[in-house]
DNA sequence: AAAAACAACATTATATTTGTTATTTTGTTA
DNA sequence: TAACAAAATAACAAATATAATGTTGTTTTT
């Protein structure tokens, strides 16, 4: 096992939960305590954890666990069929609209296989991995950077979204309770409303366990998107719900896509 | 000497000198034709020189010599000067608006060194760096990217510019000659005079080889500028140019900074 | 006082760089 | 255009550098 699967297993249990016994990791990987500290370390570093005496803890409900480090590490295999599925939306020439989030970034990363196309987005690190690919126009929304969200928001953002038009548009959010969408942070919930605005197209992604939750501002009802993506059933409630709305739910699973 | 310095090294002739030959380089280095041959691969994928039989050429006029690859890595030393007397201009708490290019990338990455800072740019390499810098508000104009100017151009970066002003403007350029400024693209030039027109102080910013050369656009007058900030003397006719229209000249050395 | 954290060094493992050799490609010219 | 020589490439082996890990001794924390 190397270095860094050995810390991205730490990031799993850190994720499940919510902390990690020093002792109990040189043992799990059978490794001596330094090198379990020099891995924390290397975490705390990175911003995904803090340590703590005896080992780490990722501090549930503060600024760790919803900082963007952290969350890129959370549920890659989720994200990753999500983004397989978003992508058979997408045709070659297409103009494609994409917000800020781990998730829409996994999802960026693979814009080139359906190149050319245009891209609008006011995300750092899809900016980063599309800047060297060719067949791809990258325009940028432009706005103030978050570090927390490694995105770019304000009224910038929303004024250059506002003169912009895509055949389709990504959003995703961290909370959908009954038949609305949450977001924590104002800033935020204005950009990616102003992108469901510009689409012709609009589509949700959403993580299954994140059903049934809300968070402080309102960010569309289900009804303004096209579709939603998601990657497992959600809860009984939220799904009676969408049903009773006869709304569309997609469902992407690692070993293949079906539909509802 | 390491595999780096010596790419850097056949990079300085290649400026220089236009073309350098394998035989030649694997004796000046003393390694052998198959080492030089992996740099000049690594050198050839980066984009910034082309293998001819028998060595390797930067095909001066050509697309290479202007490509932003290529550029950041001429004339360091002089950057690095000049950037040094630009942070003298920047007082903490300032706003600042700085430009595409490689220069303007150097004295980006050194602004933390005057923190707190609003720093306001459309050049790519200057948003990665200041990321994660705590203490500067980062804020791009958005745009189309630009891969040869690894920036971000258009009606948008120029629209956002307009709604935006700053205590102090850095401007590059490529080409004076007489009393004016030139760039050899249009759309680069309207960022340029965007932010010329956006900034209560502008300086430019100038190799000294680059005084008594034109390109097709004129970007602006020189008596536009406050000042400007240059690495050596520049050729005789520009500076009796300089001189007789009364404009401020600086001279940034790499063992100091003197000043006329 | 005991446990944990840390620092410094030694050791091992991995990755990178380089050279050698054999093979293929390219350019030249008879 | 056939044949040759030079150059380029590929594949492997050797050397070097870098990274990872463990050990030991010291300092800090509880």
């Amino acid at each position: 096992m190397k270095r860094e699967d050995r810390k991205q297993a730490i990031m799993d249990l850190l994720v499940s939960n919510g902390a990690v016994d020093l002792d109990d990791l040189a043992q799990r990987f059978t490794v001596s305590k330094m090198t379990i500290h020099r891995d924390l370390d290397d975490l705390e570093t990175a911003g995904v954890m803090r340590k703590i005496r005896g080992g780490g803890t990722i501090d549930a409900g503060t600024q760790f666990e919803s900082d963007f480090r952290f969350r890129a590490q959370q549920d890659r295999d989720a994200k990753n069929a999500m983004a397989e599925t978003a992508l058979t939306l997408i045709e070659p020439g297409m103009t494609v609209m994409i917000n800020d989030g781990s998730m829409a970034a996994t999802l960026g990363a693979r814009l080139p296989e359906r190149r050319p196309l245009t891209v609008i987005t006011n995300n750092a690190a899809i900016l980063e991995s599309l800047k060297n690919e060719t067949g791809i126009t990258l325009i940028a929304t432009g706005g103030v950077y978050s570090a927390k969200f490694n995105g770019y928001f304000g009224m910038m953002t929303e004024a250059a979204l506002t003169a912009l038009r895509a055949d389709v548009a990504f959003i995703s959010a961290p909370a959908v309770s009954g038949l609305e969408v949450f977001h924590m942070n104002e800033t935020v919930v204005r950009a990616k409303r102003a992108m469901i605005a510009a689409g012709a197209k609009t589509y949700l992604l959403v993580h299954h366990n994140r059903f049934g939750r809300t968070a402080l501002h309102k960010l569309a009802d289900l009804s303004e998107f096209d579709a939603v993506i998601t990657d497992a059933k959600p809860d009984a409630d939220s799904l009676t719900a969408i049903d009773q709305a006869n709304l569309k739910l997609t469902f992407a699973v690692t070993q293949g896509i079906k539909s509802t």
